[in-house]
This record gives C-alpha cells, sequence and structure tokens, in this order.
DNA sequence: ACACGTTATATAACATGTTATGTTAGGGGG
DNA sequence: CCCCCTAACATAACATGTTATATAACGTGT
C-alpha cells in the first residue's frame, strides 16, 4: 500500500476512513456468514439480534433499540420479510403502530446464528480491537455521546470563533486581485523604502513571476475592509522558495492580521514539494521580524550573500527550518 | 435515547455502529461545509485535497493515495469534474492511463477551504476524539492493519476452530426433531431411572410443554452422527425456567459436546427474559453434576422442597446465580 | 507479429445508511 | 364535533462505499 492521504490528512477525512473501515468489517462478516451457510446481509444481524433477545417490537420501538433511522429499520425489516423470517401485525388499540415479529423459521434462524457464528464473529472481531489503544466499543461509544452533546457542525463554528475571533479569511488568489496585491505592496514599501525594479516586475506580472512558476499569493479580507493583506511563496529556483511581498494596509493594522496570514502562508507552504524558505527584509521592519521569529524563522546571514542584489533594502535574512516545512 | 441493542451486543454489530458514526460525521462535515458557504459533499474533500498536496494524478495513483476502491475514485472525479472543479487528461505514453488535475477554480477552491474551514474541522473532530481511551486515529490505523494481515472472515474461522475444534453445531428445535428429543431423553433416563409421568407429558409434547410457554429445546450435533444431544430451558411460573433433560447419547461420548451444549444452553439463557434458573437431578449423575458445577452451578437444596413431587427421582437441586443471567 | 494475459478506466448493480415527504391514525382545543 | 397538529409507518431520492464486469491499450512470449 503506498502514501496515504487519508493518513496525512488528520482528522479531517476521519468520517471516509471510518466508513472505509466499517464497510469492510461488514462485508466480512457477510462472507464469514455466507460461507458457514447463512446467506444473510449483516445489516440485518441487528435487527434479528434485537427480536430474538427482545421479543416481538414494533417498528418504533426497533429504531430506539438500534438506534437508526425509522426507514432504515423498515428497509431491514422487508428484507427479513421476504425471507419469510419476519412477520408485521397490527398492533390492537393503535392502528399506526405495527408489530415486528420473528416467524418460526427466523427465530430458528436466529437460534443457529446466535450459537454457531456470532460467538466466532464477536470473538474475531474482538481480536481486531484488541490493542493497547483501549477499548474499541467504549471509544466509539463516547465519540457518540460527544456527537449527540454538541454536533461536530457546532463544534466547527465554535473552534472558527475560537480559533480566529477576528473573522479573518484567507483569500487565493485571481487576476482580479492583481491591483490589489500592487496596492498593498507599494503602500508599505513606498512608505519605508522606495520600489525596486524587482518589485515593479513582480507586482505587475504576479501571474508570470509567482503563480506560473509554482509559487503562491495568498490575501487576508475582513467581512467590512474585503482584502487587507497578501503575502506570497516565490519559486527561486528548485525547490528552494522566498516568502516575500507580505504586507497588510496601514489602515487595518492591530487585527492580527499579519500573524495570521504568516500563519496560514506557512501551512500553505507546508503542503507545496519545498525544501526550503527564506525571506529578506531589512531591519526597519521590526514589527514584521518580530513575527517571523514568532512563526519559527531563524536569522541566517549567509542568504544574505547567496541573494546579493536581489533588493537593495535587504540587510536581514531569515529562514523557516527545514523539519517544520514537514506537514504534521 | 433508549437501550441500545447493538451496545449490547458487543462486537457482533461494530460494522454497523462504526457506519452510522462516521456517516454522522461525514453529514456535519458538509453542513459545516455548506454553512461557510462550500457546498461540497464530504467524500469529495479527500481527492481534492490530494490534489492539492501531490499534484496532478492518474486515477490509479488516486487510488493508491486514498486507499480507496477504482469507481469510487472515478466517480468522486466525475462529481468535481461537473463542477468544473478538476479536468481529466490523457497521459502521453500510455493511453489507458488519464491525468486528474485541479483547475485554476478548483485550485482556488481548495486553497480557500484549506485555510478558512479545514482547520476548524480537524480541530472539531479531534475534540471529539479526544479523550482517555487513545488516539482514535492511531486505533483506526491499527484496526486497518489488523485486517490487512487477516482478514475478518479469516479470523472468523479460525476463531471457530480454535473455540470449536470438535466440529459441534447448536441445532434449534422443530417438529421433525421431536423424535431425537424423545429417543436422547428416553436413552439415559431409561438407562439410570424408569420413565415419570412428567418425562413422558414432556417428551411426547415439547412444543406444547416447552416452546409454547417461552421455553426453548436446543440440539446438539456433529457432521458425522447428526443430532447427538439435548437440552431444554422450560418455564416453570413466571420468569422462573427449569434447564431440564439435557442428555448426550451413549454412541457420542467423549466429544465433550455435553459441556458444549451447557455452555450454549446458558447463553441462551442469557439472552431470554429470565428470573431464575435451577435444575434437578439425582446424585448418581455425577458426571452431569460435575458439569453443572463448572458451569457456575450451585447446590440449593431448598430448591428441592418448592419443586417436590415434580420428578421421583430428583435428590439434588442446582441453581444458576442470577447475576450470570444478565448478558455480559 | 499475433495471441493472450495484464493494466487502466468506465459502467452497472448492489449495500446500506441518510433526509425529506406522503399517508393514515390519534388526540386535543376551540 | 370538527379541525389541525402530531405520531407511526411507507416511499422516494440521495450519498457513498463496494464488487463485478466491459473495454481499450500495453506488453510479452513464441
Amino acid at each position: 500500500m503506498s502514501i496515504d492521504i487519508l493518513e496525512m490528512s488528520g482528522h479531517l477525512a476521519l468520517g471516509s476512513r471510518l466508513k472505509r473501515l466499517a464497510e469492510r468489517m461488514q462485508a466480512d462478516a457477510g462472507r464469514a456468514h455466507a460461507a458457514m451457510g447463512f446467506p444473510m446481509q449483516p445489516s440485518q444481524f441487528s435487527l434479528l439480534s434485537a427480536l430474538d433477545r427482545f421479543g416481538p417490537m414494533t417498528v418504533s420501538e426497533a429504531v430506539d433499540r438500534l438506534n437508526a433511522s425509522q426507514p432504515g429499520v423498515t428497509r431491514i425489516h422487508n428484507s427479513l420479510k421476504a425471507l419469510g423470517l419476519t412477520r408485521l401485525d397490527g398492533v390492537p388499540g393503535d392502528k399506526r403502530s405495527k408489530r415486528i415479529s420473528l416467524t418460526p423459521e427466523g427465530q430458528k434462524l436466529v437460534t443457529s446464528m446466535k450459537h454457531n457464528i456470532w460467538p466466532y464473529i464477536d470473538a474475531a472481531a474482538a481480536d481486531i480491537c484488541a490493542g493497547p489503544d483501549g477499548d474499541v466499543l467504549s471509544l466509539v461509544a463516547r465519540m457518540e455521546e460527544a456527537l449527540d452533546a454538541q454536533s461536530l457542525e457546532d463544534r466547527v463554528m465554535a473552534r472558527r470563533q475560537e480559533m480566529n475571533p477576528g473573522g479573518l479569511t484567507i483569500v487565493p488568489y485571481e487576476d482580479a486581485l492583481a491591483a490589489d496585491f500592487a496596492d498593498i505592496t507599494k503602500e508599505w514599501v513606498e512608505d519605508m523604502f522606495t520600489l525596486e525594479p524587482e518589485d515593479l516586475a513582480i507586482i505587475e506580472h504576479p501571474r508570470e513571476r509567482i503563480l506560473d512558476r509554482g509559487g503562491r499569493i495568498l490575501f487576508v479580507a475582513t467581512e467590512d475592509l474585503g482584502i487587507i493583506g497578501t503575502c506570497a511563496l516565490m519559486r527561486v529556483e528548485g525547490d528552494s522558495f522566498e516568502l516575500t511581498k507580505m504586507g497588510v494596509r496601514a489602515a487595518a493594522r492591530g487585527r492580527r492580521a499579519g500573524e495570521f496570514l504568516l500563519e496560514r502562508t506557512l501551512a500553505e507552504a507546508r503542503t507545496m514539494p519545498m525544501a526550503e524558505l527564506f525571506l529578506l527584509t531589512n531591519r526597519k521592519c521590526e514589527a514584521a521580524i518580530h513575527l517571523y521569529e514568532k512563526a519559527g524563522f531563524e536569522h541566517d546571514a549567509s542568504i544574505l550573500e547567496r541573494s546579493a542584489g536581489r533588493y537593495g533594502r535587504a540587510d536581514v535574512a531569515m529562514s523557516y527550518p527545514a523539519a517544520r516545512l514537514k506537514r504534521a
């Protein structure tokens, strides 16, 4: 088996992955039944087992017992009924309800499976679940409880509020935003330095100079002000990239947008095939240098020599540790 | 939420349960995306994420990367293609392969989701997974590995071989087996005692005297000899049951069939609404009494008084601890 | 070079879970 | 007493995973 993207994506694709695992176990359980002469679908086990244990029950009761959806129970029942294993009768006193019960054939089959297969399946499944990581059943139960207590959707919203209270949004580059890229860059460069030829080349042709060479440009925006900042990852040569043109409009300072943008730009870098990431700046940019240091960049004067002449204003160089470029 | 049958069925229905949990998480993830303005299907995330991280790849490469089935990948891709997010191009040099790549719109969307939603979903999912039971991701990974190493189906067969080396089978009662029930009982009763009126009533009308009153009759069979033993659970009154008519043909001794049958009969009892389980026997039946003791029955002379007159031969009474009647 | 097995992808069919909604029966309030 | 909301079940539609199989292109061995 090759590299498994899901394994690398952390919890994002956990749903998909769990589902595949579950489907695999169900299919195997079905095959085991077939191999021992019981041509049943795995989905039918739980209803059969419940009927055996609790006796006849209405559809609604089965829904509660199985903790499944009502149409799901109805469907399972229909398949069992078609096999002649269950029956559906009216309930005296409430013509809406119908009671599911095992036919004699159904009872016979359940009893047989209960003694001749299920113990072995249970043992085999326990086998797979066994390990140093705790009991799967209790873990699944806990996850179900957690979801009951607060849905994943609610948790996502809560986490967003908590991790990003300012409501900042990352906006990927598109040509319509070229003007913002240029404006924001001009604003801070002209405020402290003067635009150099390299600056002009980049802000006038961002697609050619950055994107088409495998680089990325991100923007940060707020609900009220729109695009307020930008940052680029530019390929210098090979797998070596420069973090450049990071800037936030003066009118939007104080919203921690720079910190947020830098963090997300580094996250972006981690998903790119990148061996080295460095930046060039000037010692006058104290606030920016502080951000870089906080994000993990380290001063590295050797880069200055390699990059001599790129920018007249460059007198500080920093690099991001290669180890941190590897995805968590 | 009421009693959850799956929670009680141990590992048997783990597949079903895992699947429901997974479906719930996926649906929630989808809703979270919709709520934040990204109308995507959760199944599409993994392919989008893989394309973003690894760049264009053929269908086969995606199958490896996502660890999913090829038709699954094709379907996900088709849905993305329909949204204009991906493209499928031929691969020069091999006209069989086709390469999936992100369109500019697709790249833009992925970048946006990667920074504006996925971190929060990941955090929320990690939240649900967090707990004292260990890390869910590593647990799932371990289960996947275990299944890779040996399928559940193979494990089931191995467990059966190991837990039941004699190849004994439990056969539920049906009227066609009434003669076996009577023969086996006559064989041992007449060998050591004489048939009493109560014996005759039961073996001549097992359905009326046992099954119709909520009791059960089990048989044990082997491949070569067919039905070789039987055992019944008979309702005496209310929730009080008697274990009775347990016997194995003399011709089939030495296969541990009695032990197996008794164990499974007790398992059967645990799935019945039963408050008390006792048995009556005679001190001459030393082997049987030894089995009963080994299975957990305890001597209880008080039962003899309550049951006075039922059987002339009864001079030993035993009861099964009520606590052990509760399902594990 | 051709026949035939293998590989890459597409398609069909199925399994199994879900929501959404229709239909009929109960039940309570004006 | 009737109207209308609710409850119980059925049905339809969809989501998403699977297997099985068709089709076309590769490639190998005689």
